[in-house]
DNA sequence: CTCAATTTTCAGGAATTTCTGAAACTTTGA
DNA sequence: TCAAAGTTTCAGAAATTCCTGAAAATTGAG
């Protein structure tokens, strides 16, 4: 790789963490790569930089597109695909979140939904059972809020964030209010 | 494996996440036929239940272990150890984003703050910094937040995530009020 | 201290995932 | 329509991760 010690050692970290979690070394580095360039790359300089065969870059950005990570884009009078990451990083967090829920956290709610409705044929099926509602509720009520605050205007998101736990004074201050009107400020 | 088909259908989805995220096959399934246990289990019953031999079961509950999911404990005349999940899926929830939290992004935001140290030696340096600064401030942002609200009590807790993005407007609300009073309810 | 019950470790085989080069495919300008 | 530039696919090699059985280590009752 032919980058500065700085570059170098955030791509080398994208690798070794991307396999932690899902995604593989390469989709890692690649799209730690993107993500600091000043300019958008091609698939050629993206194998030649990180030293990866020209395929596996390939399918690293088609594995990016998938997560819909990766801006794409054309220079006129050239007729390669040049990709970048969006800048605001408020946005490729919203997709980082959307994308994770769709993978990881919805087709568990719909397993957990299926078994829900399954007739309990013993007293373990039963528990189970009682076992799997519990985390089902905690799965979509944590799902519904992160979804509703992802539809915030990322201004509010922030104040919101800052106020960390102080929220839980508006809160109580709220709930007083609602006492005094009678009018319920909880959904639902 | 042994199990109803209720219990069959959760331990294997486990399976298959545990996968997708960085567990493995095998622990997914350690822990979520623990989730759903109506008593504690001890490795052999595991590894029969599983049909995993006894040393990866060994392995799994190690894993368990320190992710700090699984509780241990014995029973009067029997040496063996017996395993099961919390009760409480909010403190499991807490548990695994702690967790999550300490081995994914901890090691980022010391690369990231780290690189922000060094000395920017070009222009391309200058805006990777640039941006890696960017992305410090955002996760920093967020995690904090996070562990903030998770010191909250689990009922305030609740009630913020069933307000969803009306928060919004208490939000609004509060900030006129500080308009008023000339008080600011920001931190830093 | 001894011994049997239980748990852990670990070398290496099995399974899975990643990566590559070659070939197939697609696109576009002439 | 053709050829060149560029991209994707895919079979199999390489690397990594997972899993097992055997052996070692630990534990606790007597």
């Amino acid at each position: 790789m032919n980058a500065t010690p700085l570059v170098q050692s955030f791509v080398s970290h994208f690798g070794e963490m991307g396999s932690r979690w899902g995604i593989n070394r390469t989709v890692g580095q690649i799209y730690a790569l993107l993500f600091v360039s000043e300019k958008p790359l091609n698939a050629d300089e993206i194998a030649e930089r990180l030293s990866f065969s020209r395929s596996n870059v390939s399918m690293g950005l088609k594995e990016l597109e998938s997560w819909r990570l990766v801006k794409l884009q054309h220079y006129p009078g050239d007729r390669r695909e040049y990709f970048s990451t969006p800048d605001d990083v408020w946005a490729i967090f919203k997709t980082l979140a959307e994308e994770r829920k769709k993978r990881e956290v919805e087709p568990t709610l719909t397993m957990l939904r299926g078994a829900m409705m399954e007739t309990a044929g013993s007293e373990a099926d039963r528990h189970a059972q009682a076992r799997m509602k519990e985390m089902y509720q905690l799965i979509e009520l944590v799902t519904t809020w992160f979804s509703d605050i992802q539809h915030m205007d990322v201004e509010t998101l922030q104040r919101l964030m800052k106020l960390g736990s102080q929220v839980q004074k508006v809160l109580q201050f709220t709930q007083s209010l609602s006492k005094l009107t009678g009018r319920d400020t909880e959904r639902e």
